[in-house]
DNA sequence: GTGAATGTTGACAGAAATAGTAGGGTATAT
DNA sequence: ATATACCCTACTATTTCTGTCAACATTCAC
């Protein structure tokens, strides 16, 4: 039950571009520098953000990428759907395509739909603002 | 974010030793045809619950497995951590020797948190009898 | 006791998913 | 023009997951 880098990279990298909201694009290899993550690999999750309507590119000098919206309006639920796929624990609750044996005879899925259900709640009820205030919050006690 | 078939096969023979709790042990190759999985894997699956404490195993001719308490102090939770570890989607939350660059600064790490006690919440409030239950309930309307 | 059934263990290998690399192409600010 | 930075696709490496195999230990039925 891991999040792959592709989650944990992207929800980081839209987390920078939150921080920066309104200045303006940032370009890719600042944020990949400042986390030292491969650019090439961070493009590509990037592209995939960019395709769902996350983030806005400018191309050319002076280029980069930058919020397509507000950061109360992006929810980390969005992103990591986005990057990971649904969250689903197993697939037979989401893909139409996978048949349990016995289908409404099956025990555990009553389990796993419990557990996406939550998952999704806490996932959806978080936007990049939180995690902005939270931060600010944070590094007031200290 | 998928559970692995460690999880999912381990938590739907724990059911089927569930169903059958009270009746002496079950042999493996009993549940393993049942379910059209491999013997000798679901065979290391249950060595890791039986060293948890789960299940009993009896040995020799006319032996097998069994649940070592009643179904409704068994939790779902506690299956599925024996067999996937903790359900941390990410291994700072848990694990002493993965550092953050910025521990203390890290805003993704208040998400990950609030995702992980949220399953773990669900899944400790889950019993292999409420499965049962949530069963019987089911066929009932059939 | 003996043999058959069953559990125990650890090593190993194939498959699949994940992670990362490489490189050529395109748009744009200056 | 040219440098910058996004765009796209294909490929490779690595890791994890799944499953197999084989030798061994224990217990039961007789």
């Amino acid at each position: 039950m891991k999040l792959s880098t592709r989650g944990r990279y992207g929800l980081k990298a839209m987390y920078q571009l939150a921080l920066h909201y309104g200045e303006g694009p940032i370009a890719l290899n600042n944020i990949a520098k400042k986390q030292g993550l491969s650019e090439n690999y961070l493009e590509q999750l990037f592209s995939v953000l960019r395709k769902e309507g996350l983030i806005i590119s400018v191309r050319g000098a002076q280029g980069g990428y930058m919020l397509a919206k507000d950061p109360q309006h992006i929810t980390v639920g969005h992103i990591l759907r986005t990057l990971e796929g649904n969250m689903a624990p197993v697939d037979c609750l989401t893909d139409e395509n996978v048949k349990c044996d016995r289908e409404d005879e099956c025990a555990t899925k009553f389990v796993y739909a419990q557990m996406i259900d939550s998952l999704n709640n806490v996932i959806d009820s978080i936007t990049l603002q939180d995690m902005i205030d939270e931060q600010k919050k944070n590094e007031m006690i200290k």
